[in-house]
DNA sequence: CAGGATCCAAACTGATACTG
DNA sequence: CAGTATCAGTTTGGATCCTG
């Protein structure tokens, strides 16, 4: 839609770009894996097998996959260092630093709710 | 793991289980549509077909579903009005603000790095 | 070791039909 | 109106095999 006419003024067209691309950044950042992903990175660089490691249950696929995408967005920096065998780090760039922050305050909220939450849970089990 | 022999003590125990709680609450409420639309119960209370609409993109299935969770997890507070046609409000509870809180800072952090994600990603591209 | 490619299972979507 | 249920089609995820 939208393609046709267009109505507004320019700067709506562009307040409406702005939202759909915040949007879609959205969507692809808040997943957990990716979420996961930028939490363990924390402040320290870690290389794949220690991400593999540290966020516990992912997949080696989603684990490339979201730090293609992490990477791709500049909040991981991705260093290949050429020896044999290789050896590849992340670290999190200043945005990624800045949207940990975040995620660490929903860490945070998860802790300090747990028992609420799980209260919760098996009342409405029942 | 873990069943058959616990080297730790009764406290570590209690950690660890809180642990992989609080990994499971995270994993479940980490994704966009949870976040969605705990965002757009924001402060107001909304109907069922006004969540649909707020929550751009979101299937009616999806949209139950994870009405469901939230529930569950006692961070929407669902009232039915016994009135015809029926209608249904959901509204945010106490831990359901405190969550929003910090998706708040999340939907920040996205339109502060709006720019520099987009050249990012224009760049990797190329 | 890092990660691409592949195949199969599970999850999501959209549409539609049905209930209270 | 607010669901539940179901089905077909697409997407996503996991496991495995292969390479520089």
């Amino acid at each position: 839609m939208v393609t046709k006419q267009f109505k507004g003024s320019p700067e709506e067209a562009d307040l409406r770009r702005a939202d759909s691309l915040a949007r879609e950044i959205f969507s692809d950042v808040a997943n957990k894996w990716a979420l996961l992903i930028i939490e363990a990175l924390g402040e320290r660089t870690l290389r794949f097998s220690e991400l593999r490691n540290d966020v516990e249950g992912i997949s080696h696929k989603m684990l490339t996959q979201n730090l293609r995408m992490l990477e791709r967005y500049g909040l991981v920096e991705r260093k290949v260092y050429a020896t044999v065998p290789p050896r590849v780090e992340y670290t999190l760039t200043e945005p990624g630093q800045a949207l940990r922050a975040t995620v660490d305050g929903m860490c945070g909220w998860t802790h300090q709710y747990l028992g609420h939450i799980e209260a919760s849970r098996r009342r409405f089990d029942a």
